[in-house]
DNA sequence: CAGCTTCATAACTAGTTGGTTATATCGCTG
DNA sequence: CAGCGATATAACCAACTAGTTATGAAGCTG
């Protein structure tokens, strides 16, 4: 089986690699994982997002404009408020990378394993 | 639903946090991808591993470090060489964790949304 | 044991990240 | 229009990242 990446570690990368890039990074911390979080029970402002945090709002709009490059997040205009909206297309492609190694932390790659030396076995040595 | 995340906003965070943090931030970089793809295809050495890339061999060295930390790569000893495993069960986690919002992405939640809907416009409201 | 190969470590650098405080902007609302 | 609430931006800082070169250690092999 082949897997995406490898190859294409000098010719430059697969088109999914800068959108991997940044959803990865963004996912790769708590806070932005949380605002994620809550972001899936609907919209929200920049200062209700803030509130469980013991951060300054400006650090909370940084890790949203993290969010927003990595196309994660999305925002409309409302008044003053600009709420935030979940976009988890992103998210998508990211499961998708994974699963390519789904075979390779299951049980059931086990078992598909052995089944294969069994029947390798069986049929003896090619 | 609830999602995992927002609430322990204060409170600390939950357990898999360290582990979420650290594979993510591995994944987040195009070259580490890379090599979990490789391994993918069987363990291989240090150099095995640096051959592809236009970087230099520490650079590697340092990358498998990080992927090591993170529980996605582990080495044993053979001779002058340290061979690489894949180790995907972190990719797991991180996969239950994304799993969260498949329904914000596919089509399929469009559906189960308005099957829902039919079912409370059948029922009458609550 | 001399020397090659494999790999790791140290020391350095440039750029990025994640936070801060202070300040500016935008849009209601009295 | 004054003033307040919501948000963004700037300037700054400490810590971390991803790379480099130079060097060292471990272990075969002639």
């Amino acid at each position: 089986m082949k897997l995406r990446g490898y190859e294409d570690a000098r010719s430059g990368w697969t088109d999914d690699t800068q959108q991997l890039d940044a959803t990865f990074a963004a996912l790769a911390d708590p806070t932005r994982r949380a605002i994620l979080a809550r972001l899936a029970s609907g919209d929200a402002t920049v200062t209700e997002l803030a509130k469980p945090f013991r951060m300054s709002q400006p650090a909370i709009s940084k890790h949203l404009k993290v969010l927003e490059r990595a196309g994660l997040v999305s925002r409309r205009r409302e008044a003053q408020r600009r709420p935030c909206r979940l976009e988890a297309r992103p998210l998508r492609t990211a499961v998708d990378w994974l699963e390519d190694y789904r075979r390779f932390w299951g049980e059931s790659y086990r078992r598909l394993d052995t089944l294969l030396d069994e029947l390798r076995s069986v049929e003896g040595p090619t």
